[in-house]
DNA sequence: TTTCATTATTTTGTATACATTTTTGTTTAT
DNA sequence: ATAAACAAAAATGTATACAAAATAATGAAA
């Protein structure tokens, strides 16, 4: 299963993949300085694809003027702002269009999302909007929203760590919604599921500020 | 006026400015093949520039797959999709948030629309456009919608030279709305008008597909 | 002719070198 | 002590070289 990405030989790529996973689990928290030499000899590669890989991040948002980023409460309320629209559109379009197997896997998502551990929650979580955003079927839109994954998984991260309540019932009723081909109610409650999100991590954001 | 941006010292960014404007006004049309070592002679840059200037163009979906993109009628729909969500929302929140200032600069952007030169009517439809962006706040959206420039740029293009009717009305329209602050209308507005612009590509494209 | 295999050729990905530019650190004058 | 000016160091942007990969061209077998 574990299916070798061809792309893992370009050594851009793979720096890209180490130093994303650095800033997603914190090893290189927000606001270290990025150099691209020092990640060069870290890594053991020359320059040029670390390079390549600094701008791909850059793309993403995860690298900000030569730093990691540290989303601001802006930020964050801007990423659900365009993640409603986006996602609140998609969640219409999947009442409308998501076929017998992709509702089973919606499903399967939420029974992992109850009875997982932490990490299979994480993917339960991540695959479930996935699935909608894919149904769609705008390949600029599944793209736009994937630019902004890296980011996402930064926060979806907290809302699974803290363990945020009603996350799968939310989860739920979007997928009756669906499965019941209601596309405005599934895309209300898609709006609704993110604004909960959001809302959530502003809370976290400013308890631990004032820690 | 004629403001010197400093990144124009760079030769990655001359290269991607130089290239860029090849593909919009038909140089590079559609399908044509990018090889590095090529446009590096051509342009008199090294290969190092050209690289990081052609990873922006894919980046923006000038270029896919080493080729000049040639979008298709269901890439056109999917812009507009996109578009039509985003600007949508910038709209709404114009009514609620743009100040005196800008309304004038949009009630300008009408004027010329009317009176100006082709060059001058698209300059001032894309500021039209501008405007309202910038009104929604969101720099994750506005960045957005700005890598989408240069697509929309090549279909604008269409829509003004083929003298779209009702395309200054409309904008009349939407700018009668955010003035009277109305933000539900100034959204339907938007939509409406974008639709009008994706059935006008359409009709052009496909009647020149038969031609 | 068509198909496949094998060479040439082109094109790309990466490493390295070097010249500017930017940043840091130090000294001098106020 | 602070600010300005300068020197030193570090970091970046670009050019070039080379090996690996992808593509095109050639020829042999069906």
């Amino acid at each position: 299963m574990t299916q070798y990405d061809k792309n893992s030989r370009f050594a851009s790529k793979q720096a890209y993949e180490v130093i994303r996973d650095r800033i997603l689990n914190g090893d290189m928290p927000g606001g270290t300085k990025i150099v691209e030499e020092k990640l060069a000899a870290e890594l053991g590669f020359s320059r040029t694809p670390i390079r390549e890989s600094l701008r791909q991040l850059n793309y993403e948002g995860l690298i900000v003027n030569k730093k990691v980023v540290q989303p601001t409460e802006k930020d964050l309320r801007n990423l659900f702002q365009v993640r409603s629209l986006l996602e609140g559109f998609s969640a219409k379009a999947a009442a409308t269009y998501l076929p017998e197997e992709d509702l089973n896997a919606l499903s399967n998502c939420i029974k992992v999302g109850r009875e997982g551990t932490m990490e299979e929650i994480m993917d339960a979580n991540e695959r479930f909007h996935e699935i909608i955003v894919q149904a769609s079927g705008n390949a600029l839109m599944i793209d736009t929203i994937h630019r902004m994954k890296s980011i996402i998984y930064l926060f979806r991260k907290t809302v699974v760590l803290y363990n945020r309540p009603r996350l799968i019932d939310e989860h739920e009723e979007i997928y009756e919604s669906i499965k019941a081909r209601d596309g405005e109610n599934a895309k209300k409650l898609m709006e609704d599921h993110l604004k909960e999100d959001l809302d959530f991590c502003l809370h976290i954001l400013n308890s631990s500020k004032n820690a």
